[in-house]
Parts: structure tokens; sequence; C-alpha cells
DNA sequence: CAAAAAACTGTACGCACATACAAAAATTCA
DNA sequence: TGAATTTTTGTATGTGCGTACAGTTTTTTG
């Protein structure tokens, strides 16, 4: 969930204007400004004169760049999303056998580099922002709706939708969870997260399930 | 997890001076107005405005019978903890078994009447609140021990230390993780919420733990 | 029924913030 | 080089907020 978080539709990158070097390159830095203030301060002390400041540019910069501070905002979900949905996909694609392909969407789903007090809180800080910004909302949505196809893909033809609907909600709750103490502060590698959903998947698995899994 | 969360010790109301009548009736009105606010709007939106005119008073009221805004938040919280725990306490006294005591932790999680988006929020806003507000963050962790304890007590005598982490890791933190879907407006009833903690606890534990949970 | 105390009102102050914008500096161009 | 354009700066404006408080109304008291 955290990681599809990042994601956002690359819709206003293609009707994007020309623009000068400088142009692109302050927006740039700007976006990646404000990526290092919305990992530390979360999403709530993201100023704009942070932003600015982070990027050493002068607090009024930003308005010149972006229609305002939002609009820097999903432009950094859509640079991390970039960044981070290679990972996933890279894995996903070695992955031959459906179990394989479960695997690579939960360690996906707990980079070692980003699950952190920090990150998850930012995580947060959107996901509760969600409640009443629809573009926030909008953004949470398309991210379930993409774990649910990739748990979806591992899972076709082996789970009837009922059954699946079930495990999905499970491990996909499981992993918000996870992420949710990881804000808390909550002392948790990684590979201990990973670790946990997968033996809660195949505890909730039967034998003959797994069996399938294993050889599709 | 989130149920916990409305606790608090009592500690400011056993030191406590002598108020009129008066005095304990405003404050009450004005804590069950913030909390009508905190739960439409989440704690961003809480302001001291609103909380006023929710109760019908003058905007400036506040100031008068409470320090400032966080001081109606704490008294909030201790409100809904009173009102909410006397369930979960119930369940708990009623249950025979481990098993039972389990069952009941898990249902008291889940109250019929907050298992909702806006409930959901509220307590997000705090989660998330919490990283950078200290007193928030003291209050998370005593919430936190608070499951942490009663999961201890259910299976205490049944589970190696080592095993009795990993499940209750994975049983708080989907419990969790249920309650971040039911706040991103997820259509999920309380009841498939308990049933589903509960498959997961049942298929987590071997058939001998279970055995001896249900005869404990 | 005054006088005193309590309860309440509305406003004003200070702060943090997003945003707009005039002026200055830097760069490009002819 | 000198004008035109782009880029950057610093500040000003407006908003929303928490809080304090002087003044007003209501209640209590003797």
């Amino acid at each position: 969930m955290c990681v599809q978080f990042f994601d956002l539709i690359n819709e206003t990158m293609a009707q994007a204007r020309i623009r000068t070097r400088i142009e692109d390159l302050r927006r740039k830095e700007l976006i990646e400004a404000a990526h290092r203030v919305f990992m530390q301060h979360g999403l709530s002390g993201m100023t704009t004169k942070r932003i600015c400041e982070a990027a050493g540019m002068s607090p009024g910069i930003l308005s010149y760049y972006f229609k305002g501070k939002e609009d820097v905002l999903f432009a950094m979900v859509r640079l991390n999303n970039r960044l981070l949905m290679e990972g996933v996909v890279a894995r996903l694609k070695q992955a031959t056998t459906r179990w394989d392909r479960l695997e690579a969407i939960i360690i996906g789903n707990f980079p070692a580099n980003l699950f952190e007090p920090n990150v998850a809180n930012a995580w947060l800080s959107v996901c509760t922002a969600s409640s009443t910004n629809p573009g926030y909302a909008r953004l949470q949505r398309v991210l379930y709706s993409r774990l649910q196809s990739n748990l979806a893909s591992a899972f076709a033809g082996v789970l009837p939708p009922e059954r699946f609907a079930q495990v999905a909600l499970a491990l996909g709750g499981l992993i918000d969870g996870l992420w949710l103490r990881r804000a808390t502060g909550e002392h948790l590698h990684p590979d201990a997260a990973i670790a946990l959903v997968l033996t809660v998947a195949s505890a909730l698995l039967t034998s003959t399930e797994q069996v399938l899994l294993r050889q599709g």
C-alpha cells in the first residue's frame, strides 16, 4: 500500500508544454527539496518557506514555478512513484510462479531504505489528509486498486473471488498496519515485517492452495 | 488499538479542585462539543471556534474553562475512554477461557457504533500528530501497551515469549490496518472485521495451542 | 435591593502560513 | 554594447488560527 501510494498517473506530464532547461531544472530541484522536507516534517510541516529554503532559493520562488503547494506535492508523488515502482515491477517480472509474485508484492511493500518512521509518518500524513482533500482521496483509491490488482494477478485462478477478497484484505490490512506501527517508532526490521506477512499468508492458505500457487 | 486509544490515566481528575456545578456542566458541554467536532472534522479541523459554536457558546469561552485546546482534547479522550472501556472490560470479565478473552479483545476493538470512517479518521489524525506532539506520542504508547497486555493475559502460559510477540504483532497490526482501511471509506462491517481477525488468529495458532487456549 | 461574585461576550493581538507581485538581478539576444 | 527577456528576490497582503482580556450580563449573597 505504502509503495503504491507514491504512484500517480502521469497525465499532467503528457500535456506539459515546452520548457526552458532552467525551468525544468528548478522544478526538479524544488520537487526534490519538497521531498526532503516532506520526509522530515510530514505533510503539515511541509511549508513553502521550508521547501524553498531546502532548495537554496528565496521563499517566493515556489509560486513562480508552481501553481501552489499542492502542485509541488503531486509532482513529488509522481517522482517517488517513478523511483519506487521500478523495484516492484522488476521483482514482479522476475517471478515465475504465483507464489513468487506474492512474495515480490510483499517484499516490494517493505523496501529497506523506506521502511522508516519518517517515511511512514509522511505516508500517514497523506492518509489522514485524504479524508478531507479529494485529490489525496483519489490518489489513495488508485494506490489501493493497484495493490489489489497486483494481488489478484498472484491469486488468479487459484482462489475463488470470495476467498480472494478475504485473503487480500487480511494481507493488505496487515501491511498497512505494520507501516502504521513503524510510524509510531516501533522497532521493526523490514525483513521481520516481510516474514510476518508471509507467515500469515502461509497460515491463511490451505496446503492445496499453496501447492497450486507454487506450481502455476 | 483504536479503542484503547481513547484511554488516558485519570491523573488530572484525581487532583481536580472543587468546582461549581455550572463549571462542571460547561466543561462537560465543551468536551462533548469538542468530541463532535473532532469526529466530524478530525484533529486539524477541530478549531476552538468550531468547538464553541458546536456548544452554542461564544468563541472566547474555551479559554475561560480550559487552559487551551490541548486541555480540551485530553479531557475528551478521557471521556471517550470511560465510555468505551466499560464495554471491553465487561466482556473481558465474562470471559472464562483464554480463547474467550482473545475474542473479547478483538470484538472490543471493533465496536459497531464506532467502526466508521469519521471515527477512524479522527483516530488517524492523532496517530499522525503523535509523531511531532510528545503528548500524543505518550498517549499512543499507553494505548499500545494496554492492547499488548490484554493480549498477553489471553496468551499467558500458552505461547512462549518469542511466539507471542509474533502473534501479537500480527493481530495488533491487522486490527490497526483494518481501522486504517475503514478510514479511507472502505465498506467494511465490524462483524466482518472481527471475523477476519479471528480467522487469522485461528490460522496462525497451531491446533494444540488452540486446544490449550480453549480449556484454560 | 444593592453589592459582590460568577459567567459570559466580543474583540483584539500575535503568530504562522500561502500566495501575489513589484522591483532587482541575471541572462539572452540583436 | 544596449535592449529585451528571463529569472530571482524580498516583501506585502490576506487568511485562519489560538489565546488573552476588558467589558457586559447574569447570578449569588448579605
